[in-house]
DNA sequence: CTGTTAGCGCCTTCAG
DNA sequence: CTGAAGGCGCTAACAG
């Protein structure tokens, strides 16, 4: 049988509220009364019923997040997050929902699900569109939502990456080793950190005096294959470009595929960079080079923030935009072959 | 304001009684009624109270996990188990309850937490001890769960990869190749999979007619630190060995960098294989030769069975044995020095 | 210091 | 076919 206040109750001869009010430490209980419940309550191993709270309390000290279910298992970047945001969620004493949803439409209704069930507290997002509904949904719901990353009305709080000045250090770097023709894969347009990466890009060239080629400017979906197919198609270019930087490290993983199977040396005839800095990146061969984000320690901040929006106490700031850093390593390692 | 049952109850000017029961879908409802009142939860955006639902129907169609802290980032096999039990867990419905947690007492009142305080259905867990409290306490408990992983008393649901096997065919590929003096670095005796993946070691050897040497038996924490400190003992050694085998990827990645560290060459001078087949695995240089255990495809058959138990369904197989494939790489690639 | 009362939102008998 | 009543387990006034 489940043990619940009743059950203290009778075993004390005590009515079910004093038992509550002793055991959630309220100072008007004789302390010996206190004692002997607490006793009761461990001896029989009680344990609240959460539902019940809950329901009474309108509280779950639960964060929820939705994991778009395409990129669940391919993606690094997701586990990192959660990882970073389920340790500081742990420290604060929440726990953590997740549901998995095919992206669209029914993602969208997951939000509206955890939110208007009243299952959770507040909602870390991840992957900002441009023009994002479900922050828009968020917004309008006034539920508690911190975002990695800026959309176009970002009149709410997030946590971004500079990815602009990002993509322009790496360009920059690039062309310091010499390289002119110099690519990039983008990540699709939907996505907001796209507009900031290719704008990175454009200034970097901007400033080295290089034109924008449009050929060398091409588009695909953040995975390691769709990476590896758009790499293929610019070294089929009749010029080829000498440098390709990709808009995450899976796409730039890819590239590096492609550059090998058409008998290219990455690094030597093909420079690559990449973004994220994910686990694998310090181990391809050769090493990727790349632009850190920080996105564990980004989780933690999330959560951080999420949780003073929670308690409606005032974030220090409500808008955080961190600087990533360059990672240089070998695959960028040589100036172009000419 | 919250839209609840009254809410539309009221707006369509009828009980509460026959709202819900025309949103359950149950037959003794008006069909007209039951479209007028369809219309108005759409119109005003209904989505039923989960908290007063599970407070009633002691069901929460939430699946738990309880996430060691301390391997929590590091670890890509949590992660990708995660990803598995979250994709299948969305097939079903079901969603899932994560909390991190230190390992130890912590994690065990975690348990007892989820289980006694109504939150979730039934839970899966991995890294099954020996002799493993965590499973103790949900038997006693009677409550739904599956194993990762065989224990001492394995009367109980679980799903396994016959680790035995696995470290066999490793060690048996190295003596192919000519290696004499393997090493082994242990995961804790405290593992159930320990046991399993050392005695696949002695078959191995003991086939081969090689003498068990202590020295070469080392033991550590699964950690990349770790193997490297490990490995870099037996390294240290007056006769080192001319084959680690690590009994994880993570614990192998160290092994290589204690290798490289000491001026060697990995896969020349000595051969380095490890156990999961973690995604950066092929990704080393040069890439590990491995143990694929296939664990996103498990943590989806863990969730089947779990969803079985729960329905009190009886599964057809309650013990589930994988024999792992041996993923032969560069690691292990050249014959021994000498 | 303790008990009574009321209700969170939902579902399920049991009567009409 | 519909409604009234009761209760899941907990907490928060409000009295004594």
């Amino acid at each position: 049988m489940k043990v619940t206040l009743k059950t203290i109750a009778e075993e004390a001869g005590l009515s079910i509220t004093t038992v509550s009010r002793a055991l959630a430490g309220y100072g008007d209980v004789n302390e010996d009364t206190r004692r002997r419940i607490v006793a009761i309550a461990q001896r029989l191993g009680y344990q609240p019923n959460l539902a019940a709270r809950h329901l009474r309390s309108k509280q779950t000290r639960t964060i929820g997040m939705v994991i778009p279910l395409t990129s669940y298992f391919s993606d690094p970047f997701f586990m990192e997050l959660l990882s970073g945001v389920g340790r500081q969620a742990a420290e604060y004493g929440y726990d953590l929902l997740l549901s998995a949803q095919q992206p669209g439409e029914e993602e969208l209704s997951a939000y509206r699900r955890m939110v208007a069930s009243s299952r959770i507290d507040g909602v870390v997002l991840a992957r900002v569109l441009a023009d994002d509904p479900r922050i828009a949904f968020l917004k309008e719901a006034r539920h508690p939502f911190v975002a990695f990353g800026r959309s176009n009305a970002n009149d709410y709080p997030y946590i971004d990456v500079d990815g602009a000045t990002g993509v322009y250090r790496l360009v920059e770097h690039l062309v310091a080793r010499g390289h002119r023709r110099i690519a990039i894969i983008l990540s699709p347009r939907t996505l907001a950190f796209t507009t900031a990466r290719f704008e990175g890009y454009q200034r970097a060239l901007n400033e080295a005096g290089i034109a924008l080629a449009g050929q060398y400017i091409v588009e695909s979906d953040l995975t390691q294959e769709g990476g590896r197919m758009a790499a293929q198609r610019l070294l089929d270019l009749p010029s080829p470009p000498t440098a390709i930087v990709a808009c995450n490290d899976a796409m730039a993983i890819g590239t590096m595929q492609a550059i090998r199977a058409c008998g290219r040396v990455v690094g030597r005839d093909v420079a690559v960079a990449g973004f994220d800095d994910i686990p694998t990146a310090a181990f391809t061969d050769p090493p990727l080079t790349t632009v850190r984000q920080p996105i564990y320690d980004i989780g933690r901040r999330a959560l951080d923030m999420l949780v003073c929006v929670i308690r409606q106490e005032p974030l220090d700031e409500a808008h955080v935009l961190l600087v990533p850093e360059l990672i240089v390593r070998q695959s960028s390692g040589a100036p172009p072959s000419r």
